[in-house]
DNA sequence: GCTGAATCTGACAATTTGTCAACTCACGAT
DNA sequence: ATCGTGAGTTGACAAATTGTCAGATTCAGC
């Protein structure tokens, strides 16, 4: 297998301008990539990972099958790439709609639960696969942190300053505790996607439940 | 995609004896599959699901490339197997490693966490792979409940066992719960294989933080 | 408009998945 | 012990998919 696709110092989730080390991808280049990763998601949760294929992916992109290659490498890659792509959208989703600094630890809690599950809602099954636990996909060291890895550290970061406000039970390690959270979130989500019930009870049960693991 | 494989009423999972309705496998057709499914649980924790292909799995179990397809539908399927007979042997596990009837709440977290951390180490990867969230590989419904979920509710009926005690809050849903649990679990697990850091404290800390969940 | 680099395309090569006629083996009948 | 038979397996080959790359197309700069 080739690697025929762009120099890997490329950034290869948003394709930024890199002043000075390599130009930067043309118009023409952007917008079939994207039109790739907007295939593949669809996909993805369509159909899973198991039954997408690439060549599934360039038609529904409406570009050549080989074209698939030249912006990835293989299936897993443009997984990866997708995941990725979706861990950024959450996050600027969460900018976009973040309301007012929380005065409690529930507020907190609350506010970021709220801003995934309607992220969730507009995009459904799109943070389950954003979320996956790559290892059952492939177990090779990756480039760089997984987005799950990268929000159970978030969570993490959230634990030691609520902490630090003495919000949060201070026997408490952050990190196990980011991850904790993140595990929650993971299952909740998914089974709240599958049982007959409200967003807004799941939001709300999750929440105590968080509440509590986290205090004393 | 012709589906040769064994009828579909046989049991796929352990090929126990049905009376009257089906005849039992063979030992000779029972060791073959054996071989395979033995073969498919390293390559799939070694390589995980995209890295591993149908003819490695044959190949090293020793077995015919067409014996494969003779077992199962496709890779997606042999996977599923792979992670029911690990649910299943975790079942087992804990059976055999039960030690005595919990005295409180901590004490029946900490044995199952325990049972669990144990086999874990048995065999590495294994739980990791069982306790998929399938809907990422594939989509389509399953013929039966998926081990994670199974899991979930189990989890739901000892939360709901410790609420008629008075041991668990009254105002939490088992069920819920018992996802929240299995949540918990999953990316712990995941965390602690790879973070630094000693089995039995990671144990310490997911028991607590369960207790934490369950309690007011 | 011309040019050349960037990018794409899809035919074809390479590889993998899936099928099935031929073969093997285990078991029961004689 | 031998033989017949059906269950189960095999691997050559068909079908499908992945991956490659020479030729084609596009587009920005002059």
């Amino acid at each position: 297998m080739t690697n025929n696709h762009a120099p890997d110092d490329t950034d290869t989730t948003t394709l930024t301008i890199d002043e000075g080390s390599v130009p930067a991808p043309s118009k023409r280049r952007l917008e079939s990539r994207r039109r790739i990763l907007a295939a593949a998601r669809q996909l993805f949760v369509e159909r899973g990972y198991h039954g997408t294929r690439p060549q599934d992916i360039s038609k529904a992109a409406g570009v050549g099958h080989g074209t698939f290659y030249l912006h990835f490498a293989d299936k897993l890659e443009c997984f990866l790439a997708f995941a990725e792509e979706a861990s950024k959208e959450l996050e600027m989703f969460g900018e976009q709609h973040h309301t007012h600094e929380a005065q409690t630890l529930k507020e907190g809690v609350h506010e970021i639960l709220s801003v995934i599950f309607n992220y969730s809602e507009e995009n459904p099954g799109v943070l389950a696969a954003a979320m996956t636990d790559i290892n059952v996909l492939a177990t090779e060291e990756m480039d760089m942190p997984m987005p799950d890895q990268r929000w159970a550290e978030q969570w993490g970061d959230n634990v030691k300053e609520w902490q630090a406000k003495g919000e949060v039970a201070a026997d408490i390690d952050p990190l196990f505790a980011g991850h904790v959270l993140l595990g929650m979130i993971r299952q909740v989500g998914s089974y709240g996607a599958r049982a007959e019930t409200t967003k807004e009870e799941v939001l709300e049960k999750l929440t105590q439940a968080m509440i509590r693991m986290l205090t004393d």
